[in-house]
DNA sequence: TTGAAAGCGTTACCAC
DNA sequence: GTGGTAACGCTTTCAA
């Protein structure tokens, strides 16, 4: 109950405050019989303690932050997801910084790098500036970024120039060679730079195969889905079209997909599309992906953070990519296999 | 910077502490050079006040709990989002509480609502107990109910009845009659019921207009896209085969996509899908739904939730339900209009 | 093994 | 207007 304190169990009890509280804390040097007796009283009052008094006795809160772009791309809310239950799993609680706007990022890292507000942070996609990275570690507060990369802090990240080569191959080993790109706008406040990171693994695997990326097939949107469809619309109305699309994300590839059904060329037949990402949507529309672990990403950037929490030195880790083939791409009609 | 502390703020600035907290919470009881002295000691000091005293002094953590089946359904994903954007809107942090299992519901609200940890509760298609319901009132803690109802607490629901019959209406109006129903269990320990209060109107809609649902056309599976996909190849193999399908949700009815794409049978030309909610899945699919506002409810919820925080009174919301045509339905072949 | 008391960093009340 | 000080509820050290 709200109201209860720990003098109140205290003397419910019969003990001193300092036993109530041993007995909270799970100290072994307290007599099995008084353990008893403060086990009764915490009972009979309902008693739940203070998280605020705990933290500012302790310093230590338990409960950790993440920061992200939250609902800008599916992908987030994946990595969120194996965020969570470990979090969870390690008795932490979860704040969420949701950020939607650039401008948010401002002053965030440092609030919660002040005393108090977590013991330590998840920061999905988006970097701390220099600045804040230093006051973090002034302060003690660890921090783990997840799909991002950093010189100094630990991260869980992904090969994205390797991710491009192999749709780039995956769609060269099937005979495209006319191929379209769909990227990401590479100048965003985010600073977010995997999209250019495909980019560029994607055209040298095309260039090396003596079939280099034409700058009409190569365009860069604003990250969605209606962005994306009319960029395809665009791609899709070129002379001589395409045959294969990359689209740096699932999502973007979806509206490529869209785009396609709505000028009536089929998929895969007509034109091959491959995302990158492995989102749930991918599954649902069959989509061809470089996938990326996204659940495990988040599991073990939450895993990493609180194993530094635990005074454990971390470093960082590159998750796997792996083409999944659906129904999105095949052999170009004509093409010699 | 951590360690930095009001009294040493104080002492910099040549006031004492109380003048600092006043300056800190905007108080006009301060001179305007003291208030500028003060605010320049902060800035030296690289200052921050520390949440969990604050906490402990005035006994509001400025953050409130979001209880939610988190990733059981995307459709809370887009209810997140309201939420999030207005909790933080509000000066408050979002502590995120998931519940992949429903024992961890046990004691859930329990320690929510001993003092503490959050301010105020939303719990999405959740509801607490009624023991947990007197402890959190008793506590002072107050809760809103997203896409759930209750006796007593404030709730942001739809009529799930309504729901149904919409959906039955669009599907007769087409010309159908001989429809079939793909819902969820409807025991489950959650005790989720919008499924079955969907398949209540959704039958009785049927009912009245002579075309009862055949028993062998009506399905409940565990939600997912998994068993909806098999749900939908058994509803697929039956002779006379349905002629639409009006699933719970908009995971089920892309199941139900899946599934009839893989055997084969023309959407919308010789099978209709009619989902609900409108999820974003259901725009990428072409998906006719019954659409709720399911990021309205999250924003409305916690709106709700801000003002009884601010002690008003609130009460219960119903969001409005609307059939969103897409692709996915059309007349019968052979219909009379 | 236990109790008493000193913090932890705010806010809020009470004098001045 | 402003400074000093008593809470707030816990953990932790120090004695006993």
């Amino acid at each position: 109950m709200k109201g209860t304190t720990i003098a109140k169990v205290a003397r419910e009890a019969g003990v001193g405050v300092g036993t109530v509280s041993r007995v909270l804390n799970g100290s072994p040097a307290v007599r099995a019989d008084t353990r008893r007796r403060v086990l009764a009283a915490i009972d009979v009052l309902d008693y739940e303690p203070s998280p605020a008094a705990r933290a500012l006795s302790t310093g230590r809160t338990n409960a950790v932050g993440v920061v992200a772009p939250f609902f800008t791309q599916p992908s987030v809310i994946e990595r969120l997801r194996g965020v969570s239950r470990t979090v969870a799993g390690g008795g932490f609680q979860l704040v969420l910084h949701d950020l939607e706007r650039p401008e948010q990022k401002q002053g965030l890292f440092r609030i919660l790098a002040a005393h108090g507000g977590v013991d330590g942070l998840l920061s999905i996609s988006l970097s701390p500036t220099d600045d804040d990275a230093h006051r973090l570690q002034a302060a003690g507060v660890p921090i783990v970024l997840i799909d991002r990369h950093h010189p100094t802090l630990p991260c869980i990240t992904i090969d994205d120039v390797e991710g491009g080569r192999l749709a780039a191959e995956h769609l060269l080993g099937l005979g495209h060679r006319r191929i379209a790109f769909l990227g990401d706008e590479e100048a965003n406040q985010f600073g977010f730079d995997s999209s250019a990171c495909r980019r560029e693994g994607f055209e040298a695997a095309l260039a090396a195969a003596g079939a280099p990326l034409a700058p009409e097939c190569s365009l860069r949107r604003p990250h969605g889905p209606d962005a994306a469809r009319g960029a395809a619309s665009e791609l899709l109305a070129l002379e001589p079209r395409p045959t294969a699309v990359f689209a740096t994300s699932d999502v973007q590839a979806i509206g490529v997909l869209e785009a396609a059904h709505a000028a009536g060329i089929a998929v895969p037949e007509e034109l091959s599309v491959i995302g990158f990402d492995d989102v749930e949507a991918a599954e649902y529309t069959g989509l061809t992906t470089v996938a990326q672990p996204l659940d495990e990403s988040g599991a073990l950037g939450a895993e990493l953070l609180l194993r530094a929490l635990s005074g454990e030195a971390v470093e960082s880790r590159r998750m796997p990519l792996a083409i999944i083939e659906r129904a999105t791409t095949a052999r170009r009609v004509g093409a010699v296999a």
